[in-house]
DNA sequence: TGCAGTGTTGCTTC
DNA sequence: CGAAGCAACACTGC
């Protein structure tokens, strides 16, 4: 599940390989994950010729800054991944070199590959097939209604103590694991790290904002670049899908302290057993001493 | 064998 | 208006 330290590791890799490459050609075998422009004729027309310029990070977005004042969206959702290779043609389909850096030349997953100058290739992995890809103009991207609703990203400068406060107070009555992972209050918080940074700050997931003291707040803040700098250090969490773009795992399923941990006793070793419970539809893990509900 | 579980986002429903 | 439910999809594990 690329939360902000996959997408982040990802756009920093990305960097080291495919800066000032140009796009040479598109393939995909799936259509309906180019969301915009729909045909995808079209999008491979506004693609080809175009040279990477830059790569930024948006929330749990990748953006491919191009020439021409156009981006190249990816949103990977649940299981996308980018490899990066040198590539064949093999039976009409592009498929990734067998000497390339990947760790399995052929993948079946692949839906999207672009065919980059000097004989690379950046290939979108997607076993369910949910990754949004879209091509925008910069000046219409910059006013688009999903960019505008992003809230503050954790790594910014201006992410502060104030600013974080000022943002989860927006919905006072909502459970605070639900409000970390809301993409419109902070970006970049998935399923995974909401987890983790609510054990390392000691709150139950079902807390209301309206029932947390300044110190807990505080607490929460703290546990949130904690936590997100360890797991940007230790390149991600590939206990799921998400690889390296040489497809090689990240560190972070290691090191795990609740996140599918059910039954397993809490690290502080202060007897708890790790429980799961449904919130809003999806799981959260969590130690039932050290992370209490109030009253 | 079959079905619940996996989790991101956006759309529909209440 | 906001919250809750569900679909999109395909594989894994019990």
């Amino acid at each position: 599940m690329p939360e902000l330290p996959e997408v982040e590791t990802t756009v920093r890799d990305l960097k080291k390989y495919i800066l000032g490459r140009k796009i040479e050609d598109v393939w995909s075998d799936t259509y309906k994950l180019i969301k915009k422009p729909k045909s995808f004729s079209e999008f491979k027309k506004k693609l080809t010729g175009r040279k990477i310029e830059n790569i930024q990070r948006k929330g749990k977005n990748i953006l491919l800054r191009l020439s021409g004042n156009g981006t190249l969206l990816i949103h990977q959702k649940m299981t996308g991944h980018l490899l990066y290779g040198k590539w064949q043609i093999t039976n009409s389909k592009w498929q990734l070199k067998e000497k390339g850096p990947l760790e399995e030349p052929v993948n079946r997953f692949i839906h999207l590959m672009l065919w980059l100058s000097g004989r690379k290739m950046l290939a979108l992995s997607d076993l369910r097939k949910f990754a949004k890809i879209e091509f925008w103009d910069n000046l219409e991207l910059e006013n688009s209604k999903g960019f505008k609703i992003l809230g503050p990203d954790p790594l910014e400068k201006s992410f502060t103590f104030k600013k974080f406060k000022s943002v989860i107070k927006k919905k006072p009555k909502g459970k605070v694991k639900q409000i970390l992972m809301d993409q419109s209050i902070i970006s970049g918080i998935g399923n995974i790290y909401s987890d983790e940074i609510l054990w390392v700050a000691e709150i139950h997931p079902f807390t209301q904002i309206v029932q947390l003291s300044d110190a807990e707040l505080k607490g929460i803040y703290v546990a949130v670049k904690k936590i997100l700098a360890k797991a940007i250090k230790l390149k991600g969490d590939s206990m799921s899908d998400y690889r390296l773009i040489t497809g090689k795992k990240g560190g972070y399923q290691n090191v795990q302290n609740v996140y599918q941990q059910e039954g397993k006793k809490c690290p502080r070793k202060d007897g708890g057993i790790i429980k799961r419970i449904k919130i809003g539809g999806r799981s959260a893990h969590f130690c039932p001493v050290c992370q209490q509900l109030k009253q």
